[in-house]
DNA sequence: CTGAAAGCGCTAACAA
DNA sequence: TTGTTAGCGCTTTCAG
């Protein structure tokens, strides 16, 4: 007995078989909820880990098996994600799912140089793409199943999920003009991220279709913080010719548009429109409730998780490109325009 | 050759050891940086890894040698969570960090009942407890490193840190008598959690402290949301005789208590001064900048993280509960109050 | 329906 | 300084 290890204290499947009275085989089976086992045994186990109170080894189990249910959820680490309604939303459908489904969710924040360790990972979820491409081609290429949210990646093998942010904006812009309105102005988010760039294109197509010509002072570039969106709005209400009318790339910064916007004097809608977008909860409660365009963040979150899921257990092993709807909630923060 | 396994894929430490040539031990070696290995083999084994793109298997890794570098942050699923700038800012904090310290996190968004599992964690830090003490009881049972945060727990043989939300209460009702105010409500966070009640006792205790009477009526209870700070706005401001003077819970209420007042023709500060709690970004582009109490969040979750890791590394094993203060920023939302 | 036994990829004695 | 080898706790054939 001279080699012997350290034992370790915790109980393992070795114990509960002795204490059942049957094999360490038998005993893996009821963990896995194998069918033939009989009944009687499959008591019998269950009371002895009820009594050891043990807990197999996700280690030796995945060892083992060469499975793993682990799915991790990479985030970009740039200042810009934490001003969002956007992360928090996404970290709780995502998580909220990963708890129903008995998967492990690993969170990434990730600077763009970090290197990620997927070695245990069964399935890697990258929330945006923001100057990582190379760890989502990594996984790639090591065969992990993986997929993209919130960017439609045209250029890699890989799945997504993603908002049609062109088609929300340009639900928001329409909108603006069917009351009426021709001098729209577009607060941007952080241009980094892919939203951001398509809401931005939406705006600028829209206005183009309708035959309505870009002005460039009524866009105003932002990192998506309020702070910016506070400097922007006082820019624009002060030109010489302001807006009637302001999308806004974010709820949060829509919020505080409409508050510049109150402070200055301007009433809300009758003097300035103001659609956002996320629809996050506080719009609701602003003091004009805030018009703005739903994406289904949470949707997005479940959706990825399921499909990562079925892929991991071997199923579905196609690429899919999927782009979700947003949908414009109509509230108080807009109107006709008036008459001139 | 009857009985193999279906071969996995993914290239071993057998496979570095054998392009290299030397044996699996030194390669474990390289890997684990111990230092007795010769110059020379050490570069071989190097570029066999680099060939081979060679990933050690934290499964293997963590079976063989017992130890895990995985932390799980349990927070519970309550909906109020989501309101909160908190649940953010912590998860940043404690993200950062692991991906600072090369320590995988694992996030448990759970339910009371969810059974958690961590076999493979090395660590866990529960983010208050709400529901959950059976969770926390389980792990100290089986003696895994843990601490608690955003609670103080006397209860419980754990570690814990904590912010002094009484003091914080403390420092913001103090400010505002020393303007002269008398009359100041509180609107409470949801007080399922501790960090609620405490402000809440701090709030009255500060009063009668000063020799206050309290007024039930000024006391208005939420769950932390914006709609419900609205509400709880309008109730108090429409009182026969209404508050000088409003100490929020959550500055993202207290900007929904600006808003409203604004709305109703109140001046800020000069007809009700307002006081938040968090320090949120979003107070400084109010309409007017707001008063807050600034809590630690993001050092919270370092210290968290790090001392778990000492912890689980072996050294610092004794309990600790740490309380960190909190700190009164002052900025334009309160004034003395007006001569009567 | 069940048990024996061969790994899964790695670590850590121990011997050399 | 290095190689050999016995496990770590579990899954999964294969043979009853």
């Amino acid at each position: 007995m001279s080699r012997k290890r350290k034992g370790t204290s915790s109980i393992s499947i070795k114990d509960v078989a002795q204490l059942a009275g049957v094999s360490i085989a038998t005993v893996s089976r009821v963990i896995n909820k194998v069918p033939s086992v009989k009944e009687e045994n499959r008591k019998k186990v269950f009371e002895a880990i009820q009594r050891l109170k043990f807990r197999p080894s996700v280690s030796a189990q995945r060892l083992a098996s060469g499975k793993s249910n682990v799915i991790a959820l990479v985030i970009p680490r740039y200042e810009g994600i934490f001003y969002s309604f956007y992360a928090l939303e996404l970290i709780r459908g995502v998580g909220t799912i990963c708890d129903a489904l008995k998967l492990d969710l690993l969170l990434h924040l990730a600077d763009s140089h970090s290197i990620l360790d997927f070695s245990g990972v069964g399935g890697v979820i990258f929330a945006d793409i923001i100057g990582n491409r190379h760890q989502v081609e990594d996984v790639l290429e090591r065969k992990i199943p993986s997929i993209v949210i919130n960017n439609y990646v045209e250029d890699l093998k890989i799945s997504c999920i993603a908002i049609d942010n062109f088609k929300g904006a340009q639900l928001a812009v329409e909108y603006l003009i069917s009351l009426g309105h021709r001098r729209i102005a577009h607060i941007t988010g952080d241009l980094i991220t892919q939203a951001a760039v398509q809401r931005l294109e939406g705006y600028k197509a829209t206005l183009k279709n309708k035959g309505i010509a870009l002005d460039d002072n009524y866009i105003v570039k932002t990192d998506y913080s309020r702070g910016q969106a506070r400097e922007a709005t006082e820019k624009l209400l002060s030109l010489q010719l302001p807006p009637t009318a302001i999308f806004v790339a974010s709820d949060s910064m829509a919020l505080e548009v409409m508050a510049v916007a109150i402070e200055k004097g301007f009433k809300i809608p009758s003097d300035l429109s103001i659609v956002g977008f996320d629809d996050n909860p506080s719009g609701l409660y602003a003091p004009v409730a805030l018009t703005t365009v739903r994406q289904p963040l949470i949707k997005m979150g479940e959706e990825a998780v399921k499909y990562l899921d079925l892929i991991m257990k071997g199923k579905q092993p196609t690429i899919k490109k999927t782009l979700l709807s947003p949908e414009l909630v109509i509230r108080e923060s807009c109107s006709q325009i008036k008459v001139s």
